[in-house]
DNA sequence: TCACACTGTTACCGATCGGTAACAGGTTAC
DNA sequence: GTAACCTGTTACCGATCGGTAACAGTGTGA
């Protein structure tokens, strides 16, 4: 959502300059309702301008969900460095920390301000649902994504001294993903969500043993 | 896709009734492409048929997508029924049996005839992303069957003696739905999906020590 | 034979989809 | 002042969405 360095004047208004309000409704809407649910008329006015306005800004539709996805990963990965650095050296705390923010919030930023709605899981897993596999440029974004998620966990497992690094990597993705997948069916913390603490910590045990 | 008993001469036209012909097109493209994506005028002349007949055996698309959802979750009873079988009384090895089945086909009958495209993991999963949240209709049904999972595989975990059964049937789950949504993104086994069954035994391991 | 059930066809409905043309007003910078 | 930029507004485009009316053809069962 980085609002960019913008004419010193457009602070005093409050109100930021379009293509930035039109990004952050989309955000909002496409996570809570899906891509293919919310239409570019719906979001314009939603961001209180107009669809001519928006095209102004976005190329194309396609474009603006490119943005999000993107925007959406930013956001993660802010999350996941600032769970991670309190820990900085240990990173078995460091994975325990991933696990037990994930409890309380399957999904960063959820709404800390507003209406705090429950969360939706994984902006980027749940659009590869709606992204048509012909789309090589959205179904990138999100290989790219998920891969270096694998990446990172694998790492760690690596650095705790795990016997096979990559199984508990991938394992403790299963159990990540599984948690925002099931988030969709089963609101707030009422799934197996509360169960992935003492499994992850079962997982690493097993491995360091 | 049950074709219920039709009228004797309907067998030798090799031509089964529009209603049937439309419902499994139906959960072919559903399952492909995703709900939304695909359109009555589609799913009918797929199947052969067009608009009119369409509506003339469903009152409407929501009905249509009601009966793919129980179609899929029907199939995965058959599947899960189907492997569990050879163990009965051995709980643990049905579970094992179950995990070992997600790795090679993530999703019942993989299309053992037709092109056999990648598996897209769980259909009533990827189907909640799109469903909308206030259709309790649709939303109900795979709530049932989330659960109906959860119920199976905390049952199994307490037969096969865990500690704590119900945080071993919710981890054995979060694996196992991790499984399905990384599938979205990692074509074919090449994903977090082959660490599985070494995860799943040291868990059951954990918890049975 | 006659009636009925099933299917195909064509045309249509209002609504919404993604996307564009043309024009008007308001700021800002020089 | 004036040119450039940003925004709002209205109207429109072809295509598709879910859904319906009316009519014609076919086979079946009694």
């Amino acid at each position: 959502m980085s609002v960019k360095a913008v004419s010193s004047e457009a602070i005093k208004t409050e109100r930021p300059r379009v293509r930035d309000r039109i990004l952050e409704t989309a955000c909002e809407l496409f996570y809570r309702h899906g891509i293919r649910a919310v239409g570019v008329d719906a979001i314009a006015s939603e961001a209180g301008t107009n669809k001519m306005s928006f095209y102004r800004s976005f190329p194309s539709k396609d474009d603006l969900v490119a943005e999000y996805l993107t925007d959406q990963e930013g956001e993660y990965w802010k999350w996941w460095d600032e769970v991670v650095a309190p820990y900085a050296g240990n990173p078995r705390r460091q994975a325990e920390a991933l696990i037990e923010s994930v409890v309380d919030l399957a999904r960063h930023k959820m709404k800390e301000a507003s209406g705090c709605k429950t969360s939706r899981g994984c902006a980027l897993g749940n659009a590869c649902v709606e992204i048509p596999e012909d789309n090589q440029r959205l179904g990138a974004i999100v290989h790219k994504y998920k891969t270096e998620i694998r990446r990172r966990l694998r790492k760690l497992a690596r650095e705790m001294g795990a016997k096979e690094p990559e199984v508990l990597g991938d394992a403790l993705m299963l159990l990540i993903e599984g948690s925002y997948y099931t988030r969709l069916t089963f609101p707030g913390n009422t799934g197996p969500v509360t169960a992935i603490p003492k499994a992850a910590r079962a997982l690493i045990d097993a491995h360091l043993a």
